[in-house]
DNA sequence: TTCCCTCTCCCCCTTTTGAGGGAGGCCTCC
DNA sequence: GGAGGCCTCCCTCAAAAGGGGGAGAGGGAA
């Protein structure tokens, strides 16, 4: 029992709800302890400056200032920053984004808390940790063709409803350039009509509505 | 302080960490006391015959049998069984459905704990509660055209990029009639093309992916 | 430099979609 | 018995979408 120095850990959450049993279980723990708690982005940046916490366990969707963008000024403060990103959506794109921007793990929140517990002794070892569920997502994603910013630009107006004609409008391109980026998207999402692309978008969160 | 008879709460929930924190909170609280845990639709209402429980905590998303399905036979065995959905998700159409099940309230997990405590002593004493937000759903419903059941299994197939044509081959009818349902499922959506509807289906869980 | 990718735009062509009508049969509710 | 809703199917017709091809400009990497 390493009773010397406990892991401190910082929870970002909106929902109060989660927030509190987080520390209730974190707590009950040999070795973790919560040392602050935040109810979004902007809370959870000052208060890891305040606190220097050793982890810090992060929501992805807070208000004010998402997980994504709180994690991504972390990391440019402090590269070797130890955030474990744990969400409730397996939003194949959350999870690229996240571990790009420096995240140490990426856990959804049914996991178990004895996974969890030993997800936050690796991440404060300076280890990482991925689950084999999210680990299977990036191999997959190796070899498959990845959309494009203006490709994904384009499709978030798909989902909206719009046709080529207005999206080319609204991006100020012609509607022939409009198809010509879908031609190459469809082919990337392996889909073949707009309807099934804006499912898919859905499903991946590459677009929010 | 009643320290004379505790309100019985029993939780289903497929997330353990979400369980084990509910079930602190829920005991930190006087007058509360939770006195089962179910991981499933099928645990829940085997506990709940053999507990009897004051209230019943349930999440909707669950493997085996999801909350909808628990509530709805929980319902035709004891009419008077005392539900509170509470989920992650405001889809419009899980909340109808789980009104109309018989629950007495859909809480969302971004509830104040103190709210939950007020909703929970509520539920047990007959009541039912409902928060604003939910409410306002509701209003918004009535005067809105609902799509019938056709519609929505019309909606699902177009959802996965399915044509018109193809649509009709899997349900055994001819094209005009898929169109036609399409052209009222679009007036009551009010939306202009599969893509919008294929999108709106996704906020509203209409469909599932 | 050459190669590859992206973004831009164009052509051609067929198929699908969406919007307008209408109509008959089958329900249920009043 | 009607009224209204739903499901089924039909017609027409213009617009949109999607699949095939090509092509030039720019940028970054090998």
């Amino acid at each position: 029992m390493p009773a010397s120095k406990p892991i401190r850990v910082l929870i970002a959450d909106d929902q109060s709800l989660v927030r509190r049993g987080l520390v209730a279980i974190l707590n009950m723990e040999d070795g973790i302890r919560v040392v602050g708690e935040a109810a979004n982005g902007l809370q959870a940046i000052e208060m890891w400056r305040k606190l220097k916490p050793d982890v810090v366990l992060m929501d992805l969707r807070m208000p004010e200032l998402g997980g994504l963008d709180a994690l991504r000024k972390m990391h440019v403060e402090d590269p070797t920053v130890a955030v474990i990103v744990l969400t409730t959506f397996d939003h194949d794109e959350d999870v690229y984004s996240c571990l790009r921007a420096g995240a140490k793990s990426y856990l959804l929140k049914d996991v178990q808390p004895e996974e969890l517990f030993r997800c936050i002794r690796a991440v404060k070892a300076g280890e990482g940790y991925l689950q084999p569920k999210i680990a299977a997502k990036l191999v997959q994603r190796v070899g498959e063709g990845t959309p494009t910013e203006r490709e994904i630009q384009i499709l978030q107006l798909l989902a909206e409803g719009k046709s080529n004609k207005a999206i080319g409008l609204s991006l100020h391109i012609s509607e022939s350039t409009v198809k010509s980026h879908l031609k190459s998207l469809f082919a990337k999402l392996d889909v073949t009509s707009r309807a099934e692309a804006t499912a898919l978008a859905a499903r991946r969160g590459l677009v929010h509505f």
